[in-house]
DNA sequence: CTGGCTTTGTGAATGTGTGCACGAGTGCCT
DNA sequence: AGGCACTCGTGCACACATTCACAAAGCCAG
């Protein structure tokens, strides 16, 4: 008997550490790890373990003193917690360079996120099968998230057309979206969406190559000594 | 002391956000816009018009009030900041699925990210062709990085081997890392490391999901507002 | 040159996240 | 049974990030 009353709130920043945790934890379970510390757990998790405690202290107390986390019961919390007891089938919208790989990559039907279809606007490319998923026309979208009761979208399609695949996809019922698509997404409040943006990524990166770079330069012209940042 | 000396240090938070603003200006500057308010750009970037300041600020002062940003200068000003006054080199390690993808998706070099090489361990892929770079060996790595003055390192390979690749990445002379395998790379500690994880960006919809299931208190309000996340 | 309008840049207030330090359980050993 | 070693759970202080609110600064019209 879970109290569903308790409706706990857990930070954004706990929640994305939790994939993290979970997947340790099931290799550790792997290969007969039985209990864990939060100290243990911190090590293969690179973060610290007051924070894992923290963290897990959130989903309720499931630990022990003394002994630290029972690896099994530990996964299955965090597995309720996240919503992993059932399968989340995902549709991709856009089958071009990286629509292609997502279908093709296994590893979303083994971690629970099947996908239930992958459709794009251009019609010579529906059709085609791309890891076992055949290729239908973006207009077949809202029946592919009916009948298949898909609640997750992935948007992978140029940048130009990616706010007409979110569009389509809140039509359609979508709720939550993920998109590859080096836009700003416009979408009703209630759309949850993340964004995950190579070039962005690379652009960070580069400001701390810079930085490194620059930062040499700047002591010499200023004269001033500067210690490495960590 | 002197206070050139913290003048440049932005923080994370800001620097994570500059690419997005620079990738609006860009879009902007090319269809005539010549100033921009923070009130603008905000919306365009789907974030608060203060934030936006700030951000801004950090560069340094280079609006003008009552009327706005310069375009063109600004787009100048944070791409000195980024370091994307020149190209960026990168070396790809793993040809599987999502290397072949991101090889052979053309928006790396057109963003100032030219693939300097793609190496695979495995030699049945060395040799075959990825968006016009050839497939090398991986004990090809020091010797591409050093001769193409690579700096930064993308991670394309199995959660297995993703160690392995970063070592052998870091021996090269890399000193940034974007990391797309499923694993908490361990490296020294100057070595400047990104991840980028499907199935955690997955599992936190899937928080949200469930927590929208668990949740029927929440009478749906059909809001009409639209908000822009990013 | 003055007054009115606009928009920046930033201090202050608020919100969120991190990490230390330590009390409180737990299990093991003698 | 009692003591000891271990580890969780959490209060607290600090750091970082966001947002508000407003004076300062620039533009323009008359």
């Amino acid at each position: 008997m879970s109290p569903e009353r308790t409706r706990r709130r857990i930070p954004d920043a706990t929640v994305s550490r939790l994939p993290v945790y979970l997947r340790i934890l099931g290799e550790q379970g792997e290969v007969g790890v039985e209990n864990i510390s939060s100290e243990g757990l911190a090590e293969l998790a690179g973060v610290n373990a007051a924070k894992v405690r923290k963290d897990l202290s959130y989903l309720g107390s499931y630990g022990t003193r003394g002994v630290g986390y029972e690896v099994a019961y530990l996964v299955y919390q965090v597995r309720r917690e996240l919503g992993l007891t059932h399968d989340w089938p995902v549709v991709i919208v856009g089958a071009g360079n990286l629509g292609q790989a997502l279908a093709g990559y296994g590893g979303f039907g083994e971690r629970g996120f099947p996908v239930a279809g992958i459709v794009d606007i251009d019609e010579s490319k529906v059709g085609s099968v791309l890891g076992g998923t055949r290729v239908r026309h973006i207009d077949e979208l809202p029946q592919i998230v009916q009948t298949r009761r898909v609640n997750i979208g992935v948007i992978a399609t140029p940048g130009a057309a990616a706010q007409d695949a979110a569009d389509r996809l809140v039509k359609a019922g979508v709720t939550s979206i993920l998109n590859f698509a080096p836009v700003v997404l416009s979408v009703p409040r209630a759309i949850e969406v993340r964004k995950v943006d190579l070039a962005v990524e690379l652009q960070i990166l580069s400001y701390h190559e810079q930085r490194r770079a620059g930062g040499a330069i700047h002591a010499v012209q200023n004269g001033t000594g500067r210690t490495a940042s960590a």
